[in-house]
DNA sequence: ATGTGACTATTAGTCCGTT
DNA sequence: TAACGGACTAATAGTCACA
């Protein structure tokens, strides 16, 4: 993945610093990337991998667009769904 | 990860049958034992690693047991604070 | 230094549409 | 076929006291 680190500026409710990828939002829209290129390399359609999936066809269009914040679980659903490894759904493309 | 596949008995709301895997609940305790592996191999307490990340030590506590289901992002940030890339938490130790 | 139950706040996830 | 919105419900994120 290489995420990008850096300290956050941002303190939580106890006053503590986290540690915040400043590109989460890349990383999630990867994430929503590798998705939609296994599914087109299966030739489904959304809908199709939704139904397969258990998941609605509206949410996996925000996963694939990186507009969402998926549990694991769902990945997992999503990864087995494709038939692919978890891990595949995480490598970069780049 | 190698996630053993069963074709799920249970239907969903919209009385779609789901891709499940059986177990999991082993998935997410195999990923919680990545994730204390690594926090102890980098000699932090749960109560750093927590910190460190911005999460609460309870919840941690329960991420590293497999009773929680935390979203991609919690994952994110929690590969972020170990110093390792998302993939290496979903490796298997098998 | 960690596990657990109980509890609230917030978000994930569903379901209906329209474009 | 897919993006997008609104309104709703289920689940997770996050807090705390105590073992």
């Amino acid at each position: 993945m290489a995420i990008t680190v850096t300290l956050c500026t941002e303190t939580n409710s106890r006053g503590v610093c986290a540690v915040e990828p400043v590109n989460l939002d890349t990383f999630k829209v990867n994430l929503g990337r590798q998705i939609r290129r296994l599914r087109k390399e299966s030739g489904m359609s959304q809908e199709a991998l939704a139904d397969h999936c258990g998941v609605f066809r509206t949410y996996l269009s925000r996963i694939e667009r990186g507009s969402a914040n998926p549990s694991i679980s769902i990945i997992a659903l999503l990864a087995l769904a494709l038939g692919v490894d978890v891990i595949e759904l995480f490598r970069s493309d780049a």
